[in-house]
DNA sequence: CATATTTAAGACAAAAATATCTTTTTTATT
DNA sequence: AATAAAAAAGATATTTTTGTCTTAAATATG
């Protein structure tokens, strides 16, 4: 479905939002090892959303990487696409250039109405509201 | 969602469901080039379907690959976990190891009710129903 | 201002997916 | 039986994804 790098994006982001602010960052080793991916490999895709502004990081001494509030409201979808790109998920799923409903691939009904569900509440829902699923216990943290 | 050989084996499939006959074999070549796929590549593919029992090939002049009456039966998931495996359409979204609905990670909520009707369709839906909804125009053949 | 700590950047490495090439086996036809 | 056509099998090559390592830049603190 989607990218590991885009798992661990999304994994990392959600660690953020649930134990970091701007007084309280957290370096890349103490959010590595909780959610169980490589160090090195996650300081890499860190530095692409800090590039992008999906979080903030400072360097140096008590620096470390948090979201500020704004950052908070950011949607899945956004996160998804800053690593995977755009096409991923928006792509056919037989890679036809031009399948749509007025030209739909032989499984384009089969999948979308669903596909396009999904990807509406991917791009609907935001970090604060999983944050949140978390805090009442809808939902574990991803580890 | 899922892998390019996926893609191309399905493609592959629906060719020959349209295509082909106990008694109108199709070579390689003359799959390859009108579903658009490199022709080492697919017959990598085919010859692992054939194998498995999806479709069915004799060597020789006169040979090549087709379909029986029964194999046209063969359900769209069969193909996919044929080349994919079990597991890629049916992990977690974040590759935790025991999601599911009592243990949920944060985006099982998001998704989990279009996955799985998804999921049923593609594990109902057979080449001969795709073979059919081509047929009629109501979807075209991915090239 | 020197030092230590942290992210940023860039180069490099390994593994997996995708793709190609070569040789072997099967089989229809002459 | 010889030949040619086709898939099967296996080896190799390329590309993409995933992962690591090294050096540079920034910054807090003594």
């Amino acid at each position: 479905m989607f990218s590991n790098t885009a798992k661990y994006a999304i994994k990392a982001c959600l660690f953020l939002a649930v134990n970091s602010s701007e007084v309280n960052k957290l370096v890349i080793k103490d959010i590595a090892e909780p959610i169980n991916v490589p160090s090195a490999y996650i300081a890499k895709i860190l530095q692409a959303l800090s590039k992008k502004d999906i979080i903030s990081s400072t360097r140096g001494p008590k620096g470390g990487f948090y979201l500020t509030g704004d950052q908070l409201q950011t949607k899945v979808m956004q996160i998804i696409e800053a690593v995977d790109g755009e096409e991923r998920l928006n792509s056919c799923l037989l890679s036809l250039e031009k399948c749509n409903s007025d030209n739909p691939c032989s499984l384009h009904h089969l999948v979308f109405e669903e596909k396009n569900k999904i990807n509406e509440r991917l791009k609907k829902t935001t970090l604060e509201d999983l944050r949140k699923d978390i805090a009442s216990g809808k939902s574990i943290l991803p580890l």
